[in-house]
DNA sequence: ACTGATAATGATAATTATTATCAATAAGGA
DNA sequence: TCCTTATTGATAATAATTATCATTATCAGT
């Protein structure tokens, strides 16, 4: 509903499942609807809760199929909040950045300095927001893993 | 094995355990144990599979109860990456940076610029990696939920 | 607009992950 | 060592996601 670019995002998604042979189905509008208009990540779990409110509202299966395709065209992506996932590691002190490896999943922590803090203040300007925290992770390959 | 904070962060847990009225018990030793000689973030899924090659491995509801315990002394916290969660969003093009509002979850998406270009080829440096991409998250409250 | 091939759906069973229950066990203070 | 009770293991319950398959609806070709 909030979302300014929900019609053409819409336009585009109906044309990007065309031009990669998927059809444009009642229960894909549906979904891709609700997820174009929202101005919040919603779990899948969510959409479908919401897709009730609809007259023909989609199965659930559907709800989840639609979101693997739409993830597979790179139309929408995962975002990450605390609370979610499950990857456990001994709580880090103080502020700290990381630094992943993709390919063996090593994980580096890094002593976070000021390096943002003038990004910060410009985007709490700019935006109205009060930021309290930050979440800096960089992903890449570690030195064993680019020999 | 590979964590050398490992011996020092199990005597630091377990007089946090003791401190707090909790007991030391046998099936947290192994969890502790696993969790702060991992070098790499495990669900616990990986955890419980790990203990299985231990003589008298605890439970899978142990092994739950026990990260519970953990999580609730701040000893441990979850590492987000991607792959994980269910947050769904539309794509974002090119490189953008998040605020998310923790009050309300309002997402705003900011354009990414240099701010942390010169920081990265830092860690490059520092670290040997090889950074392909970053991933800058700002948690706070939104205009909104500040009145 | 109609038709046919088949991609996609709905309903639901199966799987996986996590949490709750409760009698039996073991930690640790006296 | 004993006693109190926090904790455990086994398992049932719940929740989330994926798989199955007969039926339906999309859309290319008339």
């Amino acid at each position: 509903m909030s979302n300014p670019q929900h019609e053409k995002l819409l336009l585009t998604w109906k044309s990007a499942l065309r031009q990669n042979g998927y059809r444009v189905t009642q229960p894909r509008l549906q979904v891709m609807e609700i997820v174009t208009s929202s101005d919040m990540p919603l779990t899948p779990q969510e959409i479908y809760h919401r897709s009730l409110e609809l007259d023909s509202p989609p199965g659930i299966a559907s709800v989840y199929r639609t979101l693997e395709t739409l993830e597979g065209l790179g139309l929408i992506q995962q975002i990450h909040q605390p609370g979610g996932c499950h990857g456990i590691w001994p709580a880090l002190e103080g502020h700290k950045h990381l630094l992943l490896c993709t390919k063996c999943n090593h994980m580096q922590v890094i002593e976070g300095n000021e390096e943002i803090a003038e990004y910060i203040s410009m985007i709490e300007k700019e935006t109205g927001y009060q930021v309290d925290d930050h979440w800096l992770q960089f992903f890449g390959q570690c030195e064993d893993c680019l020999n």
